[in-house]
DNA sequence: TATTACTCTACTAAATCTATAGGGTAAAAG
DNA sequence: CTTTTACCCTATAGATTTAGTAGAGTAATA
């Protein structure tokens, strides 16, 4: 399942994006176009920010803006920062690596071979979509 | 995340698809083997068996053993019964689907749009991998 | 200098996950 | 008829995650 995290805040970004100029917009403006409770944005635009996609700016006309072109912010970035892990299984995971306790060889295991490939098609979809291609 | 109950049942099905033989296996065999917790096992074996994928004989002798041949049980049969969804977002679920009541229109909704692409290629994956894939 | 908006910390209510523990019932084989 | 094993049910519980809420503090701009 995926959090309402990520889903608010692809919504934001979109939003972001949809934005004719790059002036900040403000979260209240984002908080009610997208019907999302606004300090639970609040934390989720302020991740957002802390890991280079989004800049703000404080003060009267303040908001926040996106720092790079919606072509060049793609799915897999979002989806890591906001969501974690894209792997189903840690086992799998490129980013987020870790070792089954139970599994006694990952060569074998069936579990792994399968994630394997939904991860490698998921990832494709996320390296392949960018903000740009959600915002049309 | 995958949960540990879907793991567990996936490996324990591939585990019976392994067998030389389609007689019966103990629950305590197969929790041995695959290092599962013998109790949580059985309820995963049971939802399995009250689906159709399994049947179960009691007794001595008795156990739990595939009611199909291997390469007839796709693996989104056993996704749905175990994981549930294989959609991320309920609204582009084929099986589950429910609307968001955030959202005013799916059309243009951009979670929608991304989240029905990673679907449909889980989605293939699942229906195109059988346990008999798994299991070489 | 007052306003507006971003920043940060802490807290919480509810749900889900992953079991564990233990009871009893039913069927099949020997 | 006795043993084995599956079936079925309830209750408990620690850990984690989710989806926020509350409120105080800081910084920039008009």
């Amino acid at each position: 399942m995926l959090s309402k995290k990520t889903k608010y805040g692809i919504k934001a970004l979109v939003h972001l994006a949809r934005q004719e100029e790059r002036t900040p917009v403000q979260i209240s403006t984002i908080s009610k176009a997208e019907n999302i409770s606004q300090k639970f944005l609040e934390s989720i635009l302020l991740t957002l920010k802390k890991n280079g996609v989004l800049g703000s700016k404080k003060g009267k006309g303040g908001g926040y803006y996106l720092l790079k072109e919606p072509k060049d912010i793609p799915m897999t970035t979002v989806m890591r920062l906001l969501e974690g892990p894209i792997a189903m299984v840690p086992c799998v995971s490129l980013n987020f690596y870790e070792k089954c306790e139970d599994c006694p060889d990952e060569k074998i295991c069936a579990v792994n071979k399968l994630m394997l490939e939904v991860r490698d098609n998921t990832l494709k979809i996320f390296r392949n979509t960018t903000l740009a291609d959600l915002s049309n």
